[in-house]
DNA sequence: AAGGCGGGGAA
DNA sequence: TTCCCAGCCTT
């Protein structure tokens, strides 16, 4: 047998069961490809299917609230990904009369669908023949053709782009595509491959010259950033409820279009009676009255490209701050799209019927 | 080509 | 701790 008929053989007797697989709707593959962008299928699957409960087909999604879509998204990351998305429903329903356009090159063009991407909805959906090369792809040909240098460059993926289409079963496009991912997910993992029971393990490189844990090789040592928050949890008693003041996070930076609290970044640690006599401080309380009540705990929150040190000050405010903060009552709070950090702060300290 | 963009789970 | 996940966009 041929390489691909064993890849195909492997994956009728061990895919998974996912909700996606049982749709050919291109919105819904869509809807799938991008959540599972660098995330896991556990995690993604709940997602999914909060996803496609909330927003049933393009149309709904195109006339939703950017701000319901990232609510959706809350937690899970690159939330580029949900404005990308929120922007190209609204982008099919104006240029493509909301039918989801059906070839690689109209799909391609589409905010927050790259290559990978394009030929995953393409083949997935409309069953063309383009070869789908992400992570376990990579790391499956990595080691089966024994490609050693780092896969992580435009060269490399090239040639395993070449080599994937070669091998592409032309018939079969869509489940193709779907068995060798779930064979690089699934038998040829990234950490301690069971290669004895593995189909293919008699003409695979890496196997045969006891290379396993080393391919695929990677370029790219990412570092981390440390980044030292202080957030400004400014509380408004003056009214039946109590008040608090967010701010949307509308620059080019995390979190974006995510809302938080008024922060002052420094770029060390800062002690409370320092940074009380900050410009930034002065600026945000500047002609109101407040009483510091209290501070949090050092909250440690770990990006992978970035640590965030954040201490929380609890702050009784009367009087107005400035316009890029928006007070809202704190019964509404969990209405908006937070970060992970945020949400972790508000379950530990707020509790939601104040 | 390189760097930025989240968060979580496994070893 | 380290790795890496059904990647994409900007510079």
């Amino acid at each position: 047998m041929s390489f691909p008929e064993i890849i195909l053989e492997w994956y009728r007797l061990n895919k998974r069961d996912l909700p996606w697989r049982r749709t050919k709707d291109p919105y819904r593959i869509w809807v799938s490809e991008i959540i599972l962008q660098q995330t896991r299928i556990e995690l993604g699957i709940d997602y999914y299917l909060r996803f496609i409960r909330k927003f049933k087909n393009l149309a709904e999604l195109a006339k939703a609230d950017e701000e319901d879509v990232l609510k959706l998204w809350q937690g899970l990351g690159y939330y580029s990904r949900a404005r990308n998305m929120h922007a190209t429903a609204r982008e099919i329903v104006s240029r493509y009369h909301g039918q989801f356009p059906e070839t690689f090159d109209e799909i391609r063009k589409l905010k927050g669908i790259g290559e990978y991407t394009a030929c995953a909805i393409t083949s997935l959906a409309f069953n063309l023949p383009y070869p789908v090369v992400e992570g376990n792809v990579l790391r499956f040909f990595a080691r089966y053709f024994g490609f050693t240098d780092p896969v992580d460059t435009g060269k490399v993926k090239k040639e395993i782009y070449r080599k994937a289409l070669q091998y592409l079963d032309a018939n079969l496009p869509g489940t193709y595509n779907q068995a060798i991912m779930e064979f690089g997910a699934l038998q040829c993992r990234p950490g301690n491959p069971d290669c004895r029971i593995c189909p293919l393990n008699k003409g695979c490189y890496a196997f045969q010259t006891g290379n396993v844990d080393k391919l695929p090789a990677k370029s790219k040592v990412q570092k981390q950033r440390k980044r030292y928050f202080h957030y400004l949890v400014f509380i408004v008693h003056n009214n039946k409820r109590k008040h608090i003041y967010l701010r949307k996070r509308e620059s080019d930076d995390i979190w974006k279009n995510l809302y938080d609290f008024p922060l002052i970044e420094t770029n060390g640690p800062m002690a409370q009676d320092r940074l009380m006599l900050t410009n930034e401080w002065k600026q945000m309380v500047e002609g109101s009255k407040f009483h510091f009540r209290k501070r949090s705990d050092l909250y440690k929150h770990i990006l992978s490209h970035q640590i965030i040190l954040a201490r929380f000050y609890f702050i009784d405010i009367s009087g107005k701050l400035k316009s890029p903060f928006s007070l809202i009552p704190l019964k509404d709070i969990g209405k908006y799209p937070v970060p992970r950090l945020i949400e972790d702060f508000l379950t530990n300290n707020i509790s939601q019927n104040e």
